[in-house]
DNA sequence: CTCCTGACCTGATATATATCAACTCAACCA
DNA sequence: TGGTTGAGTTGATATATATCAGGTCAGGAG
């Protein structure tokens, strides 16, 4: 199960987002006392959609999947979270509720911060607002890219997309070995699972991508950008 | 053409937005210094997709359409604006650039403030920032909506999620008369136009809604909703 | 008036994609 | 050892949806 330490000395602290590189030292020491680390297995749920949003929490080690449920169909996942990122949810200053689940894809850790400590630190210093502010809107930005290609590209498009983000946004090279299964990457592309592995197939029939479990090659992204661009 | 006005009085003024009750007179009077009027006729383009973010709008009169444009296939209509909502975009303070086009439905009026003295005021007061952060945060949950319909529902569930939208979310009526086109309601559907009058005709014949040419009714709500769910 | 254009509509067809069913294989367990 | 389970995979099939082609109709321009 779950293990809690508090540990104000954690190697991985939120300090390094860049988000937190304007507070001052006691703000630095407030957020510090008001923090606590958890470390989870596979699998396990840290926010659960529909369930009370009380803690922003940030990524200290391991690797996260931001997915949204659906009552009857599959999930769609939103989004891999690495460390060292900030997590938080919509529901932050409106309802405080949940709007998505996060689950561990490996054994992680993250450092979690109540809310109402966030919102005084908010209050206090104009500049991490602003901040913050500018952290909301870029993952607003990328929440569009998503929503053009899952709306307006075929399957393919959106394959070639998934491999693409992997490589460049999260594993940040062209061989990676990957702890999502088919499932999520189904999920992540918005596809069927049976369908999501007909097409990695193609994609390593015409020589664009060589895999061999979860372990996998992009040997041409100038064909995988082609065709996530031409569908 | 477009026609400016600075009108300092002008009836409909952005305060009527709950976003601005926090704030105090000196900074009301600072953002009545700044903002000028702009009237806009059908179509007529506010803000365009991929060009410099300078200002965020408040809308005082008419109708406006948010939407994604896609280099080849049809747009992506995210939201639909009404009096008296702000809409600025999530380049602001990342990179000011638009990430989507703005366009009037129908004679419509704005009011703009440029962003660099909108910075200013959310730097001053703290409860403005914050309440900004919760507006913004209310778009990001409209959208996982959107996104969990387009990507989940089948087109009868996106048909039917439309016009409830219209119905509760715009035009508070059961019975309204738009001036979206079909082609609009198919984008805000991400559906092809053909096949959004093809639905629209089934939930006719099957007696859910009534429409002679832009004015419909709908007839069973409960319909509509199970449609929207089923799917 | 007549032509032209663009929005709306309809039917036929093609195609993309999900679903269903079945099989393999490794991991785990009794 | 054999049984069970779940993930991965494959092929056949059904279905949802886009596309294409054609048609009507109202409004604007000459």
């Amino acid at each position: 199960m779950v293990e809690i330490t508090k540990d104000l000395n954690c190697e991985e602290c939120p300090f390094k987002l860049s988000l937190f590189k304007h507070l001052k030292q006691e703000e630095l020491a407030y957020l510090n006392e008001n923090r606590y680390e958890v470390h989870f297995n596979t699998g396990e749920t840290i926010f659960k959609q529909g369930s009370a949003l009380t803690h922003v929490a940030c990524l200290t080690r391991g690797l996260f999947k931001v997915y949204l449920e659906d009552r009857s169909k599959n999930n769609l996942m939103l989004r891999i979270l690495k460390p060292t990122e900030l997590i938080g949810g919509p529901g932050f200053l409106v309802d405080s509720k949940q709007y998505f689940s996060v689950a561990a894809l490996e054994r992680s850790t993250a450092c979690f911060i109540d809310l109402k400590v966030f919102e005084k630190i908010l209050r206090q210093n104009s500049e991490f607002a602003l901040q913050f502010i500018a952290y909301l809107n870029t993952i607003h930005i990328n929440l569009y890219d998503k929503l053009l290609s899952l709306t307006h590209k075929n399957m393919h498009g959106r394959v070639a997309d998934t491999l693409i983000y992997l490589s460049k946004q999260i594993y940040k090279s062209l061989n990676f070995e990957t702890t999502l299964s088919r499932q999520d990457l189904a999920d992540l592309s918005s596809i069927a699972k049976e369908s999501f592995i007909r097409i990695l197939k193609e994609f390593k029939d015409g020589g664009f991508i060589q895999f061999e479990g979860n372990s996998f090659q992009l040997k041409d992204t100038e064909a995988l950008h082609r065709i996530s661009k031409s569908s």
